[in-house]
DNA sequence: CCCTAAACTGGAATGATTCCAGTTGAGGTC
DNA sequence: GACCTCAACTGGAATCATTCCAGTTTAGGG
């Protein structure tokens, strides 16, 4: 409920809004993030250094992880992949991940919402969120 | 369709059954996981060494894979956490998954079957499966 | 019983990510 | 506008699960 500008807002502002320090690093790697929706941190990291010159690896981590703490970005993590970082945050959608070559598209959940999202026996475990990756090859791959 | 028998066959009868040579590393690793479900690399690796001694690391990840390969063993692969591996296998169940210690719990599909398993746009990829994981917290670590 | 491909040994390599100790810089203060 | 402080960044080494490799052993068909 913080900032409700869609993607208007400038990477400046977004920083302010959640209270984090306006660095180069984070403007760069939030437009790098803009411009290829789930890069890599690697993807992230030459995006960066292209963009500023010497850039530590560890400046890239740093810098995914407070944005992702802060809700501007979201973290995907498919099993066998590198993690994937993206801007749409907030609204519970999912992922169809490409077996071969780890691409990722967004997919909004079929059901609507509440299904997927209670499991029928829980096994006594405080369930926070549920989480629906769709396993298949991509176009490119498939042929 | 190959082995109908539930539970009952042994862990020999499984191997051949699937076309498995049948040595003393498929045969423990496979006890390991029917004594506890949902056992990491590392655990088979330590069960299957109580058990016979040296094996080497390499010899268990084999032996998981050639598991896995035959439909013996499911692999799970929780973000941020090692691979687990579990025998129910076949039927399309999915997990609970503590955040913090890793432990798993089986969760049968609430809302049954073919919802989850169809994305409603899937950006051309052809989709083999879905994959539901809820995440929270296991009875110990909500405490 | 023998032979061969499949399975196993042990040690080194990989790749994503994190830890660490020291340096730099954003942004509030005077 | 200069100063100060803690958060952010540098660079290099470490971690952890997993895989690669070259050589040795063994299951099980002939």
């Amino acid at each position: 409920m913080t900032s409700t500008a869609p993607t208007a807002a400038t990477p400046e502002d977004l920083l302010r809004g959640a209270g984090l320090r306006v660095t180069a690093a984070r403007v760069a790697a939030l437009h790098a993030v803009g411009d290829q929706q789930h890069a890599t941190a690697d993807d992230v990291l030459s995006s960066v250094r292209a963009e500023l010159g010497t850039v530590s690896v560890q400046a890239v981590y740093d810098v995914l992880h407070a944005l992702t703490g802060a809700d501007l970005l979201r973290r995907i993590e498919p099993a066998g992949h590198p993690a994937r970082y993206e801007r749409r945050t907030g609204d519970n959608h999912h992922h169809v991940v490409c077996r071969r070559c780890g691409a990722i598209g967004d997919v909004d959940c079929s059901v609507g919402h509440a299904p997927c999202l209670t499991p029928s026996d829980d096994h006594g475990f405080v369930v926070e969120t549920a989480e629906v990756t769709y396993w298949g090859l991509c176009p490119d791959c498939s042929a």
